[in-house]
DNA sequence: GTGAAAGCGCTAACAA
DNA sequence: TTGTTAGCGCTTTCAC
C-alpha cells in the first residue's frame, strides 16, 4: 500500500525530521557537495518517509536555471510552426521535458542572417530557458550561436563544435534507396532535394552524387522542399529536363507523395513509367494508394536524445549523434 | 527601430526608474490592486523603456501557480504519446505556453478508472503545474477530476460543468457528408467509429443516427478506432454484414486509408463502387492516390484555444466551445 | 493609493 | 562535514 505523497512537504520539514539543517538537506537531495553518511541515512529516510517531492519551481528560481526547454525552428514563415513534423518534434521534446519536471515551448527563428540571430539572443537572454533544441537550421546561424547558450543547446540535423547535432543517417538511407534502384535496373535517377537553406539537407545530396559517381550515372537534381507542393513541380520540372528518368527519390515523403500525385494525373504509371521512392516513412507511407517505398526516420527518438542532451549540459563528444536508417520497400519502387 | 528588450530587468529596476516601490510596480504590471493613474503611466513608462518582462519562475514561486501546462492524453498504451494528432495538439499548446513564459509537458494518463484518476490526482498535487489540458478522456475520468485541478484545465473534446470543451463540430461535419454522399445516390451507408471509451466519439454517431432516421434509412456501423488497422478490418466487417453497402465514412482520415487500402485490394472501385470519406482533413488528404474526400478538423486552433483557457483560468460559461467543420469533396465521394 | 516587510521553497557562499 | 546567512524575483498582506 503506498501512501500518497503530499507533494506540500517542504525541504525544511524533510530537514527537521532528519534533525539537519536545510542546507544539508539539500546537499544530500542533490547529490551535490559533501555530505556524511549518517547525515545522507537520515535525509533520506525523511525524505521516504514524508514522500518529499522537491519544488522545481522553487529550485529553478533558486538555481536560475529557467524552467523550460524551447524547441526552436527556423523557418521563412511562422507558420512552419504547424507543420507535422515539427509537431512531432515538439512533442517528444514535451515528453522528456514533462520526465524532468519541465515543459517544452515551441517558438519560430525567422530564417536570414540578423533576424535569426536576435531570436536566438532573446532565448538566450530569457532566464526562464534552461535549453533550446534548434530545428532545420544554416549552419551558419548554428556558428553565430550566442554565447549564452553554448552549452544547452542541441540541434536536429548537423551540429557544431559547440552545439552538438542530431541526425538521421541520412546518407545511407537514400543510398539504400539510390542501391535498391539501381538494382531494379533504373538508370535515370533524379533526386529532388530539401530546402538548399536547411543545413542537414546537403548530407544526403553529398551521398546521391557520391553514389551515382561510383556507379557511373550522371546526377540529376531539381530543387525542392519538404511540401508535396514542390515535390508535384519538381517531378514535372524533371521531366521536363530530362524525358527519360525513369525513377524519382524525393527527401520527404510529402514531397514523395506530391510526386506520385503529379505522375498520376500525367498518367505516368508507378511503377512501371516511373519508380518513386520517399524518405521518412511517416505512417501515412504505407497506406496512401499501393504503398510507398521509403527509408525511415527516427523523428522522435532524434528529438527525444536532443531534449535530453541540451537539458544535461550539450557537451559535445562527437559533433554529430546518427540514428540509422533502414529502406522499406513497398509498392512504388 | 526596436531596442532588444534584455529580460534580465528586474521589476525592482522598474521601480526605481519609475520612482516607486516595488509593491506599486507590481500592482500596476500585473493590474491587479489600487493604483492612480500617475502611477501607472510612470511604470508603464519604465517597462517599455527598460523592456521589463516579467520572470515567470519567480512569478510562479511568489503566488505558487506551477510553470507548466501539461497535456493530458488517456490512452490505453503509452504509445499514444507517439500518435500524430496528439503531437499536432501538444505542439500548438507549446505554442501558446511559450507565448505566456511557460512550457508544455506531454504526459500519458492511462485509461480505465483507477490509474486514470491517479495519474490526475498526481497532476493536481504537482505544483509545478500551472494548467492542463486533457485528451481522449472518458467522461467519467472528467467528471471524477480532482478538485485541484478544478477551475484551470479544459478538455478537447467534450466538456462537464467543470471542465470547458473544445471540439470540432463533429456532427456538422458528419452530417455534411452524409448530406454529400445522399444526394450523390448512395444508400447503403456504413459509418465506422471512433473508439468507443472515446468520450467526445459518441456526437458525431448519434448525428448519424439522426441523419439516417430522417431519410428513412438504415443505421450501420461498425466499431473503429482512429487506426488504419481498424479501417481496414472496419471495411471488410461491413462489407460481410451489408455486401450492398455503396458507401463508408470513417471518423478519422487515418481510418479512411485503412478503409481505401482493404477496398483496393479486394479490387473494389472506388468511387464507382463503394464512396469512402474521412473526418479531418490532415494534410495527406488531398495527395494520397486520388483525393480524398473529408470534413476538416481545426486540430491546432482547438488545443490553442483550450491551452489558452486552461491557463487564462478555466471557468466555463459555456460547457462547450465548439468549431466549425467544412465538408471537403475530393475524389473518393 | 502607497510602501515596508515578509514570504514562496530552494540553493550556494561563507564560516565555523 | 555542517550550519548560518543571503539571496533568486515576484506577490501580498498590512499598516500608513
Amino acid at each position: 500500500m503506498e501512501l500518497t505523497p503530499s507533494r506540500s512537504v517542504t525541504l525544511e520539514q524533510v530537514a527537521r525530521a532528519a534533525g539537519v539543517s536545510p542546507a544539508t538537506a539539500s546537499r544530500v537531495v542533490t547529490g551535490v557537495g559533501p555530505s556524511s553518511a549518517t547525515a545522507r541515512r537520515r535525509v533520506e529516510e525523511a525524505v521516504a518517509a514524508l514522500g518529499y517531492v522537491p519544488h522545481p519551481v522553487a529550485r529553478s528560481l533558486a538555481r536560475g536555471l529557467g524552467h523550460r526547454l524551447v524547441v526552436a525552428v527556423v523557418g521563412v514563415q511562422r507558420s512552419v510552426l504547424a507543420d507535422p513534423y515539427v509537431a512531432r518534434v515538439t512533442a517528444a521534446a514535451a515528453e522528456v521535458a514533462d520526465a524532468h519536471g519541465l515543459g517544452a515551448g515551441l517558438r519560430w527563428v525567422p530564417v536570414g542572417g540578423a533576424h535569426g540571430r536576435v531570436a536566438l539572443e532573446d532565448l538566450g537572454r530569457d532566464r526562464s530557458v534552461s535549453a533550446v533544441v534548434v530545428v532545420n537550421h544554416t549552419q551558419q546561424l548554428l556558428e553565430s550561436l550566442p554565447s549564452a547558450l553554448a552549452g544547452r543547446t542541441t540541434a536536429i540535423g548537423t551540429g557544431t563544435g559547440d552545439v552538438p547535432g542530431f541526425d538521421v543517417d541520412s546518407p545511407s538511407g537514400v543510398e539504400g534507396l539510390l542501391r535498391h534502384l539501381h538494382s531494379d535496373g533504373r538508370r535515370e535517377i533524379v533526386l529532388a532535394t530539401g530546402p538548399s537553406w536547411v543545413a542537414a539537407a546537403r548530407r544526403p545530396l553529398q551521398a546521391h552524387r557520391a553514389f551515382m559517381h561510383q556507379v557511373g550515372l550522371p546526377v540529376r537534381t531539381v530543387a525542392g522542399n519538404f511540401t508535396a507542393e514542390r515535390g508535384r513541380a519538381a517531378v514535372q520540372r524533371a521531366l521536363d529536363r530530362w524525358p527519360d528518368t525513369d525513377a524519382v527519390i524525393a527527401l520527404s515523403d510529402v514531397a514523395a507523395f506530391g510526386v506520385l500525385a503529379a505522375l498520376a494525373e500525367s498518367g505516368i504509371a508507378v511503377p512501371d513509367d516511373v519508380a518513386v521512392a520517399g524518405f521518412d516513412d511517416v505512417p501515412m507511407a504505407a497506406l496512401a494508394g499501393p504503398g510507398l517505398t521509403t527509408a525511415t526516420h527516427p523523428v522522435e527518438a532524434i528529438a527525444a536524445s536532443a531534449a535530453e542532451c541540451a537539458l544535461e549540459g550539450a557537451v559535445a563528444p562527437t559533433p554529430l549523434r546518427i540514428f540509422p536508417s533502414e529502406v522499406v520497400v513497398r509498392h512504388s519502387a
